[in-house]
DNA sequence: ATTTATTGTTTGCAATTTACAATTTTTTGA
DNA sequence: TCAAAAAATTGTAAATTGCAAACAATAAAT
């Protein structure tokens, strides 16, 4: 049996090669971390710059300024928390929402034909697998959580 | 069931924490893509600098920057190839082996640490299951390879 | 044998991205 | 009330990026 690392290592390698495919849509160009902004603001219902930039482990400064940029580029919107005035709650925009979509969509497509080379019993092995992955992550104590706020 | 894509976007997030952990050895400062490189020079035996860019999936010329970075640090070596003088072999010196087998081991003890959370049987599927999806992503034609090359 | 094309690698350079420190605005709590 | 904290932004300087161009060495062509 190969080492757990590399099995991880090449796996993320290979999803992050097809994640960079695609941020190009319908002539707009969206950088990678632009993409996953995007997603996660989609994810997470109304969030704040806060918890968007925490959520995908950015450096708070950094991530406002991308934030910024997506605003120029009318794909996100930025609106005044009321009840307290310092927070930005962060959506997508109608135009944001579909270039979103429209990842989401290619991505789902490319995993489609990802699992197309296997079994439908063994595409349903792999997803419950990484189902389960993902929360023995999130339980894990010494990792799997950004660290910005460390020092 | 959830979207297939976000169960991976949320799996790869994860292991993109973890991973960031790791780039701290003895005092020695490692960047993320430094850390890739070190493990792919270690993986491929006795490669040239166009072999690891490819499979990073990294332009070539900012590869060529991190590499020279990497041996001013004094742990990768560049050797011309005696067959074709264009070539240069990389390797790690000893201290870059060092480094990278310390950042294998900590990446190793901390995967150990997410699969405590599950059954011995569980852990086995997890790992077969990914083995399986590495080997679907290298079949597939629409996506996980670098394209770089593609101007 | 000499020219021409190709391949592997490195630099010039300009744009983008990054993060630390400091600032602004608003809220909280002693 | 007023100092401390929290959310977000900006100044700035360093690091990273990638295209175009250059360079060196080999292969192909004439």
């Amino acid at each position: 049996m190969e080492n757990i690392r590399s099995l991880f290592q090449t796996m993320t390698k290979r999803f992050g090669f097809l994640n960079k495919n695609c941020c190009s849509v319908d002539g707009m160009e969206i950088s990678l971390v632009q993409s996953h902004i995007l997603y996660e603001i989609d994810r997470l219902k109304q969030p704040s710059v806060q918890q968007v930039a925490d959520s995908l482990g950015m450096d708070i400064t950094t991530f406002s300024r991308q934030v910024q940029k997506l605003v120029q580029m009318r794909l996100v919107r930025k609106t005044p928390y009321p009840e307290d005035r310092r927070i930005m709650i962060l959506s997508l925009t109608t135009e944001g929402a579909y270039i979103a979509a429209k990842i989401d969509a290619e991505m789902n497509e490319y995993l489609a034909e990802v699992f197309s080379h296997m079994s439908e019993f063994e595409k349903e092995t792999v997803l419950r697998s990484i189902q389960l992955l993902n929360d023995c992550m999130a339980k894990s104590s010494v990792c799997c959580k950004p660290m910005y706020g460390s020092k």
